[in-house]
DNA sequence: AGCACGATTAACT
DNA sequence: GTTAATCGTGCTC
């Protein structure tokens, strides 16, 4: 059986294109064997130095270099002093791009999930960036790792393909300082 | 060395 | 609707 796992031809790909077709994917995390993973329903992009609300307008940083680097690997970041945010890193060697996981929808390891999570009513257990992270327990040690191979307990599957028709496009959010046009770019997608 | 801020979340009123 | 939590990062001095 061919591999579910998506390649990086996948990734080096403008990354509009690469945050539309994640949607329907399966995010996987392998702990000690087990997986827990979920269909990624929701993602953003962010595009190079010139896009004011990404990391990479700063430049090429000891934060940023992973998104400098080539496609089909994670780039993990921390923020508001608690949070982790995972997101792929997209398009050419050089070319500093990705795309943040948003939000995923339980699919294996409810229990792992439900552990880290149980606070939460389950609804809201993976429907935002840091909370995916912590049902995931993904944290800077994975900032780098390829994506494409088994080899590091995190991976992206191949999905289901969602149609045009139940995907909602609208404006990135949490950018409250973000100047336009960059602000309003109609760069995240939302499986309906 | 110090500072302002953040691709958020949960718990409030 | 508002706001505290909490610290790495990048910028200024």
């Amino acid at each position: 059986m061919p591999s579910k796992i998506l390649p990086v031809p996948f990734y080096n790909r403008p990354t509009l294109t690469v945050a539309r077709e994640l949607l329907g994917a399966t995010l996987v995390r392998e702990e000690q064997g087990v997986r827990i993973a979920g269909m990624i329903v929701e993602t953003e992009a962010y595009i190079g130095e010139s896009d004011l609300a990404c990391h990479a307008k700063a430049g090429k940083t000891p934060r940023t270099e992973v998104m400098y680097g080539s496609p089909g690997r994670a780039y993990v970041y921390f923020t508001y002093g608690m949070h982790w945010m995972l997101n792929v890193v997209t398009e050419m060697d050089g070319f500093p791009a990705a795309v943040l996981i948003r939000a995923i929808r339980p699919v294996e390891g409810i229990a792992i999930i439900a552990a880290r999570r149980g606070k939460q009513p389950p609804a809201k257990w993976t429907d935002g960036p840091a909370k995916l992270a912590q049902a995931l327990a993904i944290d800077k040690s994975f900032n780098g790792v390829d994506l494409y191979n088994r080899n590091n307990g995190l991976w992206i599957e191949k999905g289901k393909t969602i149609t045009d028709e139940s995907v909602t496009i609208g404006p990135r959010v949490g950018l409250y300082t973000v100047p336009e046009p960059w602000k309003s770019k109609p760069w995240r997608f939302i499986e309906k």
